[in-house]
DNA sequence: CTGTTAGCGCATTCAC
DNA sequence: GTGAATGCGCTAACAG
C-alpha cells in the first residue's frame, strides 16, 4: 500500500477535503481545521491527535479550499490591481513594488492591465468585486472616472497611486509632480535656457495637469512664458508629434521638458527629424527615469520617481486600510531626485 | 424614498445577496437566481416577473459574489500565471498577450512575480491552487523543478511558456530556439565572423541548453568552434562579467551571441570596457528583441520573438486544456525572426 | 479535550 | 411558472 503523498482522494480522484482528512484519522471535521490552522493549543487537543491528523493530512495531500473559507470567513486574501498597461516599464516597475509587499503579507493579486479602454476597464473592476477582492489598488484615476465611483459605493478598500482623482476620502501615493518639475525647470534655467516648451500627458490625468501647470508657474517667476502641449497619450509617437508642431511653431526652442521618458524619446526623434541635435540644438529633460532611460541615445537626463517604492507604498497603504477601515485616508508623495545625464546641456 | 441605485443593503449594511432581491421582488431565491442567470427561458418564467426582479437587482445593486458561486459550481474564471520578474520587458509583454487573451474570455489573473526565490513561488503557487485557479500558466520551468509536481499531482491543467521541462503531458508555447540560433550565426557567419562566443543563459532553463547547443553544433558544421559561458541570472551585470572572461581568453573573438537582449547590453558594455568598439570591433547578436532593443546605442541586432504572441497562445492552449482536460498536450513553437541592426558588422 | 450545529451565498434537482 | 430542499468546504460558537 502507497504511502506517499498524493494530492487525489483515492476514492473519488478529487481533492481531500477536511471531511476526508477527519474521516481517516477518526476524529471530527471541526478538530482537523482546528489543528490544521495551527488553533490546536487553543482547542486544546491531545499532541498525539494533532500529530495523527498532520500526518493523515499530509498523506492524503490535503490542500485548504480557500474558497471555501472565504466563503465562511468573509476573508480572501486577495486584492485586485488596476494599471493601464503591464508592458509599461514604468508601471511594471510599480507592479513589482506591489506585487513583494503583498506577497510578503500573504495577499495574491489579480492583475487587469485594461489599456484606455474603460469598458473593459469596468468588467474586469466589476470581476474584482464580485471575487470579494478585500482592497483594490487603482492606477487608472482620470477625470471624470465612473469605475471609481462604484468601488466606492461597494465600500471596498481603495488606494490611488500614481493617478489621482478628485476624492477627498481616498487615500493616494502620487509622484511629487510640482517638486519634479520645479527641479527639472530650475537644471534647465541654470543651463541658461530661455525658451522652453513642455509636451504633456493626457489632459485628464492629474499627473499631466499637475506637471504642465508647475511649468507654467514656474517659467512665470523666473518672468518667461512657457508654451504646452497635451498628448493624448503616453507614447513615444505622440511625443514626437507635439514636439514636431512646438519646434515648428517656436523655432526659437533650445529645450524641451516632457511629462514622461516615453514622450521625452518622441521628442528627441522630433528634434533630430528636423535636423536639430539632441543637446547640442536642443535639450530634452523627461519624467520618471523609467527601465533603461540611461541606456538610450542619448542617455535621458529625466526627475526620477522610485517606481518600486511607489507600489510598495501603495500596497502597504491599502493592507493597512484593510485591515483598519477607519483608517483616515492620507496622500503620500513619492520625492523626486534630478538626475542629469547627456539629453541636456547649455544654451547653444 | 431614495430609488437610485446603491451598493448597500440598508439593513445590514453590507453586500445585497440573491435572498435580499428575492425577498423585496417577492419571490424565491431560486427564481431569482434563474433569472440572473439568463435561465429564464429554462424556468419558463414570465417576462413580468423577470423584469421586476431585474429591476430590484439593480436597485440594490446586486451583484453576484464569485466566490460562492465558485464553491457551488467548482468553477472560478481564474487563472494564475507565474513569471519570474513582472520587471522584465520580455515578461511583461507575455503578461500583456496572455491577460488580454484571458479578459477576452471572462477570466481573472492572479499573478505571481516570483524572482529566482523557489520557496516564494511554492507558496504563491499553493495559494493559486487552494483559489481553485482553473489552470496555470508557468513561466518559471527549471530543470529539477519540484513545484511543477505539485500542480501536476493536483491535477490542475498547466501550460509552460517560454522555459521548457522534461514533462511529456504538458503542453507549452516556447520560442523555436534551434532555429532562431542558426538564424543569428548564419548572420555571422555571412559577415565573415570566424571566431564567435556564445553568452549562455542559465544552464538550468531550457531556451539556454537549446540555444547553447544549436549555437555549437551550428558552428562546428561550418568547421569552426564556438566557445561559451553561462550566466547565473539574464541581466546586463553576467552579461558584463562573462563577456569580459571570455574576450580575456580569446582576444581574436569578433562576435558575440547573447542568449537574450540583457545580456547583449552586458556584452556591449564589456567591449566597450576594453578599449573596443561595437560593431566596429566586436559584433553583438542578441535574442527576443525585448521592448526598446531598437533604441539603445548601438541599435541591437536581435532574434525577434513575439512576446505577445507567446503570451497569447500560451493563454489560449490552457483555456482550451480547461474547457477540455483530454486534450492531447501539444507544443506550439513561436517562429524567430532576424532584425539587423547596428550591433553588428562585417569581421574587421 | 472533542463533537455538534449552523450557515456563509449560490446553483440545481426535484416537486407541484 | 415557481418554490423547496440540498450541499459545495469550511470555520466558529457553543455544548458537553
Amino acid at each position: 500500500m502507497p504511502v506517499e503523498p498524493m494530492d487525489q482522494n483515492r476514492a473519488t480522484g478529487r481533492p481531500a477535503t477536511l471531511r476526508d482528512v477527519a474521516r481517516e484519522a477518526g476524529v471530527h471535521v471541526s478538530t482537523v481545521s482546528r489543528v490544521l490552522n495551527g488553533q490546536a493549543s487553543v482547542g486544546r487537543i491531545t499532541p498525539e491527535t494533532e500529530e495523527r491528523i498532520q500526518q493523515v493530512a499530509r498523506r492524503l495531500g490535503y490542500r485548504r479550499n480557500t474558497v471555501a473559507r472565504a466563503l465562511r470567513t468573509g476573508r480572501t486574501s486577495v486584492v485586485g490591481m488596476v494599471i493601464p498597461d503591464v508592458a509599461n516599464l514604468y508601471q511594471a516597475e510599480i507592479t513589482r513594488g506591489a506585487g513583494d509587499v503583498l506577497a510578503e503579507m500573504g495577499y495574491s493579486f489579480l492583475l487587469a492591465s485594461t489599456g484606455e479602454d474603460q469598458d473593459r476597464m469596468a468588467s474586469q473592476v466589476s470581476a474584482m468585486l464580485g471575487a470579494q477582492a478585500e482592497g483594490l489598488l487603482y492606477g487608472v484615476a482620470r477625470e471624470g472616472d465612473h469605475v471609481l465611483g462604484e468601488i466606492v459605493a461597494a465600500g471596498t478598500p481603495v488606494v490611488l497611486f500614481n493617478r489621482s482623482a478628485a476624492h477627498p476620502k481616498l487615500s493616494q501615493v502620487l509622484p511629487d509632480d510640482r517638486r519634479g518639475t520645479a527641479l527639472a525647470i530650475e537644471h534647465l534655467l541654470s543651463l541658461d535656457h530661455r525658451k522652453i516648451v513642455h509636451v504633456g500627458g493626457p489632459e485628464d490625468v492629474s499627473s499631466s495637469v499637475n506637471r504642465a501647470s508647475m511649468f507654467t508657474e514656474t517659467l512665470s517667476e523666473a518672468g518667461l512664458k512657457g508654451e504646452i502641449r497635451f498628448a493624448r497619450r503616453h507614447t513615444e509617437e505622440e511625443g514626437f508629434r507635439l514636439t514636431t508642431e512646438l519646434l515648428r511653431e517656436w523655432p526659437e526652442t533650445t529645450a524641451v521638458l516632457a511629462a514622461n521618458d516615453r514622450l521625452a524619446l518622441g521628442a528627441i526623434d522630433a528634434i533630430r527629424n528636423q535636423g536639430r541635435a539632441c543637446p547640442a540644438d536642443v535639450s530634452v529633460v523627461g519624467f520618471n527615469d523609467m527601465p533603461y532611460s540611461d541606456r538610450f541615445q542619448p542617455a535621458l537626463t529625466t526627475i526620477r520617481i522610485s517606481q518600486y517604492d511607489l507600489g510598495s507604498m501603495a500596497a502597504s497603504l491599502l493592507l493597512e486600510t484593510i485591515a483598519d477601515p477607519d483608517r483616515l485616508p492620507e496622500t503620500k508623495l513619492v520625492a523626486p531626485e534630478l538626475l542629469v545625464r547627456d539629453s541636456s546641456g547649455p544654451r547653444p
